[in-house]
DNA sequence: CACAATCATTTGCATCTGCAATAGTCGCAG
DNA sequence: CTGCGACTATTGCAGATGCAAATGATTGTG
């Protein structure tokens, strides 16, 4: 069941994503530059448990996409921290929107007492 | 959330899969030829929502193995009925054993009333 | 200081996936 | 009974993904 829904959620997700040309692993990159600026690549990969290669090939397409930049961490030469620019900023507010949209289309046939419980179990689970 | 723990469900089950050569879509198909001797593969794909060209490369892999065959359907000949092997239905013993090991794995957090209500609220999102 | 081990990132390559096109079959309208 | 549109299954191809090796930087140890 859980798989079930993880598919339809992916699915869900992946469809008000495409207009804007990005994908799953690339909006979890964007969510979490948007939230913490100046990230380096491994550490952005840790919040969601993601191999560096993939980090890797997700921020070049966002580079490329003008929606992020690579900087030279100010201690480190090997590390890179990753910054939005204009547009990505402007994006991370409309992916905010798709994951509210997405959440509640989604739980939308349970109350919301139903849902609070939901997410008290699955908390439990992580 | 619900993401992150499909994700370590499809983990921890390619996991115990692998010994047995499968991935999870063959997996999924063994699990309902066990279940269902005899049906098309159009129908297999929609006990799940899989697309046919993937129940197609699935059932090439595991009648490579000797684990299923495909057969004539007995009325329409475009259609080919999918039957486990002797070698498939011991196989499918084998995973019932696996799915009850992870679901087990996964809600060892939770009291069973709580994997109750779970159940109950992840079918109503089906 | 030199060398080995580790770290952050990238890349080559093999495999997997999804989409769209193909081949063969079937049902039905005229 | 003919022809067209829908159905079953398969396949070619392009892009995505995962692993393991490569590259360059850094740390620690003797």
């Amino acid at each position: 069941m859980v798989q079930q829904i993880a598919r339809r959620l992916n699915r869900s997700m992946e469809e008000k994503l495409s207009p804007h040309g990005l994908n799953l692993q690339q909006f979890a990159v964007m969510m979490t530059v948007h939230e913490f600026d100046g990230l380096t690549q491994t550490e952005i990969g840790e919040r969601f448990s993601m191999p560096p290669y993939a980090i890797s090939r997700a921020i070049d397409h966002l580079e490329q996409a003008n929606l992020l930049k690579r900087r030279q961490h100010p201690t480190s030469r090997r590390a890179l921290t990753i910054h939005a620019t204009e547009d990505g900023r402007t994006l991370g507010l409309a992916l905010f929107e798709i994951v509210n949209d997405v959440n509640n289309e989604l739980t939308a046939p349970l109350t919301d007492s139903q849902r609070e419980q939901l997410g008290g179990l699955l908390k439990a689970l992580l």
